[in-house]
DNA sequence: AACCCGGGCGACCATCGGACGCTGGTGCC
DNA sequence: GGCACCAGCGTCCGATGGTCGCCCGGGTT
């Protein structure tokens, strides 16, 4: 037996390695115009104090003058598009949106595969590291925010195209803003949850593009609230 | 529609409540004798400069005299017992310690039905807030780092009991203490691992009762290195 | 009683998932 | 050009998974 040739110290060797692989490129953009109002649905301020012991956040310093950061600049905003609608101007599409996320299952998948490779213990959803390696494989214009606030609007797309592709018509026709388009895709979803028994981390887990997103805070505490109303 | 009437702000509300449910009793425990040596394998330092810059580890004041501090008196130890062995003496057997795991698994499954009825995430493992309710719970006698550490051996126990019990048998009848047995529990599971194609945490998952076990670091570096010496 | 072996578990740490809100890009007038 | 809107994402934060090694219980001499 070789058994006993083995290191036995449960002290974990220190393992580096820097992956800075794979090029994504980026893909398409897209474009609308904007116009009038129609809330279909209220947003912000849930009353009651919010942030109460709240400790102030410092905030970077405003860029010195004579400073050598690199700064690269900001993405474009979304606006809302219909779907296959290429977006010109300073904006980018909802197509490009939903682009991202799939990109981002693509760098998952490396990241998994490296992992496997070196013996590290291998994630099933989209961390911090894919975040990482993403950035370091030159797909700057994905970071951790922006791919966490619109999670839910990918949901959606994956889970009922038809009813994403109309909403997005109706918000683009109306000129409604992302934010609102956004705020909108949270009620298709709760109504499948219901019928899916308020089991929204089954019904992401279910879909094989949905399985690598975590289920967003707000979304889970909509259906817990729906849920609890339904009941009464 | 009641969808309009739905609080929207993205912002997660203050979400309170402290949980100190049900009491868990303790077991059983049992005993064996000590006595010589015999080493099927070398453990301990890993060569090359093992935690290079690692910054010094404050630790706690040594208790003052004049202190409050409740001070729960530490388990006693494990011994090497065979299966069904009571343990005597101030000793704690195999058999308990198992238990212990199983123990795990039931606060798993409240904090699991606790979180499904808050709407709160999930957990699929056992992790910090499983062990702050078991503390909640009276389980003092169950920690973090204690159960992190005999993992490996609950899971030779689940995968195949009749190899663990007989490794039992042997190191209690060698008198080996609970780090070499400990330490023993290894090989057959990297021998398991090899039959499944290297997929340890696949292994585990498979299992009713390892499914909610991370997989120990260690654990994955021997069958990595191990894996790797194969394919030389 | 004194000693020393070995292991329980308090406490620490890097990093995580998650979120806020400042900054500045953008379209409109 | 100036202004107001709004959303991208740098940055922060509590808590997590993971571990080390101090301290002391316990058996032996």
């Amino acid at each position: 037996r070789r058994e006993n040739t083995l290191i036995l110290s449960d002290s974990v060797a220190p393992i580096s390695a820097l992956n800075l692989n794979t090029k994504e490129p980026i893909l398409c953009h897209s474009q609308v115009r904007t116009s009038a109002l129609l809330s279909l649905s209220e947003h912000s301020s849930d009353s009651e104090d919010r942030r109460p012991g709240k400790k102030k956040q410092k905030r970077k310093r405003p860029q010195e003058p004579g400073e050598e950061g690199e700064d690269r600049p900001r993405e474009h905003p979304f606006i809302v598009t219909e779907p296959g609608e290429l977006a010109r101007g300073k904006k980018n599409g909802l197509d490009y949106l939903f682009d991202l996320y799939e990109q981002c299952g693509r760098f998952l998948q490396e990241v998994q595969y490296l992992s496997k490779e070196r013996g590290e213990k291998c994630p099933m959803k989209v961390n911090n590291q894919v975040f990482r390696h993403a950035k370091h494989a030159g797909a700057s214009y994905i970071n951790k925010p922006k791919m966490r606030h619109y999670v839910h609007c990918y949901a959606l797309h994956c889970l009922n195209v038809e009813h994403s592709n109309h909403l997005r018509k109706i918000y683009k026709d109306q000129g409604e803003n992302v934010g609102a388009w956004r705020q909108a895709c949270y009620f298709p979803l709760i109504e499948m949850a219901r019928e899916c028994g308020w089991d929204i981390e089954g019904m992401f887990n279910r879909n094989e593009k949905l399985r690598i997103w975590y289920v967003p805070t707000r979304l889970r505490q909509l259906c817990h609230l729906e849920k609890s109303k339904e009941c009464e």
